[in-house]
DNA sequence: GTGAAAGCGCTAACAA
DNA sequence: TTGTTAGCGCTTTCAC
């Protein structure tokens, strides 16, 4: 079955007994055409059930407007959520929503916005924490570059903007005061060995939370030497890994800060196979917020981030007029959530 | 900042001193060029910073070939987990992947075939149960043969073909046999009064399930009026009211099969909430092994769908071969996999 | 009010 | 080996 020939304006024009000019106008509706043409040509593509063709329709001009999202994997929770924001804001725009995933490979990346320079999308917006480094800045300064000369925008989601001048825009949460909130939340509760578990040094996310977790610890009069971050990454199988090598060697410690829900869900697991129970022996908290935190042994106390809300405020201050936002940086608040996963330390109710 | 002129291929061509043919030979690649001339294309092209116009030889039909994929919503887990698998299949083709959502408005799946057609997508897969009537089989059909006419392929996943010579494929679970399966793993722990908590009456996924749940039951002899389906839909929040309902008239049951896992998270918290312990009082066990299920309180006994590999599926019977597949149904196997929130009755222990 | 024709950026004959 | 040319399907001046 090769593919068969497409129904094209000309077929419908031909059957209506008119040229392709007038069955054109009334197909894309941006001319006045009387009523009883109009009704003919229309029936016409009805009949055959004709489509426009995108393509044809985007060289000349007239495309369908596109926004593209790169995220790590749409199997996260956090990054589904930041899609189903950008999908559903694009949706109410009339624009086309296109999602790719990087799988963790960097240099999909690069792939990636080529693609959509090549597809003639008109905003796409990186999801994600990144190693901010020399590399990247370059990297991404070029596809602003390359994107705005094409009169497409970029949005950083959760990075930075790799320089002042640079025609891209950024929204972010603040990572550092969430992290310093619960950090807090933990402090109040009388915890002064909190560990940090699911550190990515030079991650900028990341290391935005440690430093929100350092900063509160030292709000409460804690040297330094008390923070213990450790660096083993995000997802559920390194929270569960790293915490269950840190239980062996006999808890230093009375509460958890993961450095994401997945961690914290591994961190718990790892916890209750240790025979130790949460928050009576130790208490935890993640971050993020993701749906099913609720459902977690106990229901974990977390910083709720508004993932769905990133997505749509990506693509509105994208939207938004243009010239006057860029290179602003806009700054999404978050608030922890009170859930059952700390309590006082046990050292502090047994004195 | 109106969109400042993209450069075209007739750029290259001039920078490089050569034709626009011999620029398109080296550019696309398919064709023998000399080393110097070749050279001096590439890097004319890379001068420019040349990106193809994918519109422009989409025209021509030398165009990147794109998958699309609908599903409900990305942030439900399983749906999820299906457009990565198709997006990991496509990708692995070097085909692009764009995913749309309807959020549950069946009339969003028309627009979205609509624009598929459009935008000349060689492979459209719906996902999700659907109810099955006249109006379904009807619409379905119109799809499968518009997308046919344009040479495209349409693959429905977890939902019936609408009649017999569609060209359409169809990949789904043996829903019937998972439901038997772990229907079978409650009674042989000994349960007799089971519920199935999240019918959706019309639904094919769900009505399966339920099948396979009566059918297991009519295996132990049990008599018809054993079962007892609550068609309150599938959700946690469905899950979490429904279960809460059904713990005020006194339980008359000692087990419950949702769903699915989402309505196993609110019957769990439901059951929490009236101060039941599971498995003790009441046995739970959910559909789909959701990564999360395992972080639920109890660890949920429940039924892995491969999600992901459904997703690759789909597309890998599209690409194959075309015809001979074709109006074949594909059903990927499940099994119940086992953790903590089955037990025995009460009843059965305290004699 | 409607049609003829130019051209969007590219590829693929067909020539040279 | 390389250039010239004819479209792909559509929109949009510019005439009539």
């Amino acid at each position: 079955m090769a593919a068969k020939r497409r129904v094209t304006i000309r077929d419908v024009a031909e059957r209506a007994g008119v040229s392709v000019a007038t069955a054109s106008r009334v197909l894309s509706g941006n001319y006045p055409v009387p009523q009883t043409t109009r009704a003919r040509v229309l029936r016409a593509a009805q009949a055959l059930d004709y489509v426009a063709n995108a393509h044809a329709r985007a060289l000349v001009g007239g495309g369908r407007k596109m926004v593209a999202v790169l995220v790590r994997q749409v199997t996260s929770p956090f990054y589904a959520h930041v899609a189903e924001g950008v999908e559903a804001e694009a949706a109410a725009h009339g624009w086309l929503c296109l999602v790719g995933q990087t799988g963790g490979e960097p240099q999909r990346e690069l792939e990636f916005v080529q693609l959509m320079r090549e597809e003639g999308a008109r905003l796409v917006i990186l999801v994600g924490g990144v190693v901010e480094d020399d590399d990247y800045r370059a990297r991404v300064a070029q596809y602003a570059q390359a994107l705005d000369a094409a009169g497409s925008r970029l949005v950083l989601c959760g990075r930075p903007a790799p320089g002042p001048d640079i025609p891209a825009l950024v929204v972010e949460f603040d990572n550092e005061a969430g992290a310093r909130a619960i950090t807090s939340h933990l402090l109040s509760a009388g915890h002064r060995k909190i560990v940090f578990l699911g550190g990515l040094p030079g991650n900028t996310a990341l290391d935005a939370r440690v430093a929100g977790y350092r900063a509160a610890l030292a709000e409460h009069r804690l040297p330094p030497q008390a923070a213990h971050v450790v660096d083993c990454g995000l997802g559920r199988a390194n929270g569960q890994r790293a915490m269950a090598e840190l239980l062996k060697g006999g808890p230093e410690f009375t509460a958890v800060f993961a450095g994401d829900d997945m961690v914290a869900a591994g961190a718990l697991r790892a916890i209750a196979d240790a025979g130790l129970r949460v928050p009576d022996d130790i208490s935890v908290v993640g971050y993020n917020d993701i749906p099913l935190a609720a459902d977690f042994h106990p229901p974990l106390t977390t910083v709720r981030t508004p993932a769905e809300e990133l997505g749509r405020e990506a693509v509105r201050i994208a939207l938004r007029s243009a010239e006057d936002s860029l290179s602003t940086r806009h700054v999404l608040g978050t608030h922890i959530v009170v859930r059952e996963s700390v309590a006082a330390p046990p050292a502090e109710r047994t004195p």
